[in-house]
DNA sequence: CGTTAGCACTCAACTATACAGAGTGCTAAC
DNA sequence: GTTAGCACTCTGTATAGTTGAGTGCTAACG
């Protein structure tokens, strides 16, 4: 028998073992594991083989008389190179999209269904981190005086994400002058972020020979205080109740309690899942791997959805260390193609 | 010895069973309360009047042996009749004040600050229930055409409350003619709410005589349209944390389960969170009061909050029946007047 | 009649002990 | 490299005994 063989066999056995602790919430023995291979092998030989998974740090035995449970890294290695990827079929598919409904909906509304439809489906938490305007694409500005010295500013994404801020100004503006100013944004800075906008038109001031100083200036002024109070993206969490339900923290409430805790601090999770959604595709984290107090005892499965080509938000499942990755992944997968289609859908009409 | 003073130490025996029993969270004994009342009573006279107590409802003994737990009942009586309702100090609600930091924040923000500092110092959950611009009076319309067939509708129900919706129109509209449009619909139904500006242009759609029936029409077609997707109000809940970590729900934890699991079910809570705060002043309701499911255990206290002379919102606590309720009613009050000091000061200028 | 001391009684909660059973590691044989 | 066999370890559970807080009742007292 060579490595490779050797090898996938290690790797079956410790996937038998991790999928039976993830139904069963309790240490894995031998002896289940040799049954499960329809006795091709002994317990005696699965237990020299546990061992040796235990020396490479994927099992932990809690005391001398238990079975096996896995570790942080164990987890790592069974998603990375044991557990076959599942995809959603067609009509699950179909299921899915269904299960939005999406008729009369704008985003935030659908986002938030897609939060509470995943986290149906895979009996865990879910959430979404949900695109605003601040880091969308400018589709159109629109200016509209509402008196001498205020003015309404209109920031449109798309259809369905605008956001709309009185902005007081200094100098008084004429209808005509707003009218400007908006074209002159529009058609200067179409394809930036609103973010990307701001910075350009900074850079511009610092170059004061630009022709267009004033409007510059002007523009500035009015983008700066429309923006200032937009946050950059907002988190839904939605089906807490399944976590706190799963035995590991029905045993120890306390756990419950900092992992509640430590979600109201939203903005640390925020910068986390930014960076998870940032580099694209399906990102885990097991674990301690998500470096926050109170989340050891959890995973998180997460994917970044579109709007045509961008990039601009993410779905994810929340759940204890101890779930089904494969059938987790494939939902968050499924529902982030699905709310891209939705969305691009959307878009193009 | 008259009927009265036996009346009034059987509610002092009764407020310091339910002090008692908020701090310990287990049954008290007529040792205890003898004690409290510095020996002025022997614990065979307080057990008499337990059983009084008891035989009247506010009490109730879990097994023979231990002693006595208010019932909802005795909850019930205790805040109507037993418990001296505190005040803050003006010290306090400037501290209060101080929490919130109301610099460069919208109206949402400011909100969510307060649910968080409402939490905070009461080490319970807070709610805060949050006006759209559908409840609101209309303070200004504005319509802008974006293209031939689609026009941008801007609410504005304060500076810091807008929405705005793009509408696709049948019929193509000037510039002119949509500045007509909102003209008279600015000068026709201020002081209306946005649903009822709704209410009133149906009407006059059906007295078909009105002189401005082609106008209410091409109103009646856009409104609609913009307020479809805005709910009618929305619901922050912040620091559960604090509530899955008290006794009640540690020792069974599946009540945890239920009890988030009743929260995600927003809509039911809202909707008799409506109707309390409909009524005015501090709403106080203890366990099955709430009358829903996985609630049982639970109790709040809310009030609303103004902008000016309009109710347009309310705060409160969710905390477990055994809440220390004239410290919580303090906070919330407090809070309540302090939401409606910012908010109206804001509005003024 | 309200109040109180005294006392027997009850019942949950804790402790100690024994025991069954699941699972292991090791050894010797194949 | 694999396996049967076996002694060993440790948890979980069941059982019984003990403790102690708290009650209800009764009889006596002012």
């Amino acid at each position: 028998m060579n490595v490779s063989d050797l090898e996938q066999r290690r790797n079956k056995i410790l996937g038998l073992i991790i999928e039976a602790y993830v139904v069963t919430a309790s240490p894995v023995g031998s002896e289940y594991v040799a049954k499960k291979l329809r006795s091709s092998l002994s317990s005696a030989t699965i237990r020299n083989i546990m061992v040796d998974l235990e020396e490479a740090g994927f099992l932990h035995q809690p005391h001398t008389s238990a079975g096996r449970v896995p570790t942080d890294r164990g987890y790592r290695y069974y998603v990375d190179a044991v557990m076959d990827p599942r995809h959603l079929g067609p009509e699950q598919m179909r299921q899915m999209e269904l299960m939005l409904q999406p008729t009369e909906l704008d985003v935030d509304q659908l986002l938030e269904r897609a939060g509470a439809a995943l986290s149906e489906l895979t009996q865990q938490a879910a959430f979404v981190v949900a695109p605003t305007v601040k880091q969308s694409t400018v589709k159109q500005i629109e200016l509209v005086p509402l008196s001498v010295r205020r003015i309404l500013c209109v920031l449109i994404a798309n259809e369905e994400m605008i956001a709309s801020h009185v902005v007081e100004i200094q100098e008084p503006m004429t209808k005509d002058e707003a009218t400007a100013l908006a074209r002159f944004i529009n058609t200067e800075m179409a394809g930036l972020s609103f973010g990307d906008l701001l910075d350009s038109l900074e850079r511009r001031m610092l170059a004061q020979n630009d022709s267009f100083y004033h409007l510059v200036k002007r523009s500035l002024n009015i983008l700066q205080h429309a923006l200032s109070t937009e946050p950059n993206e907002r988190l839904f969490v939605e089906g807490m109740n399944y976590v706190v339900a799963q035995p590991e923290f029905r045993r120890d409430s306390r756990k419950a309690h900092t992992l509640l805790k430590s979600l109201d601090e939203e903005h640390e999770l925020l910068a986390r899942l930014h960076h998870d959604l940032g580099v694209g595709g399906v990102r885990m984290r097991i674990g301690r791997e998500i470096q926050m107090p109170g989340l050891e005892e959890c995973s998180y499965v997460t994917t970044p959805f579109a709007i045509g080509e961008d990039m601009v938000g993410g779905v994810g499942v929340l759940g204890p260390k101890r779930m089904d990755y494969p059938h987790i992944r494939s939902c968050v997968e499924g529902m982030a193609r699905c709310i891209t289609e939705l969305l691009t859908r959307w878009e193009g009409n």
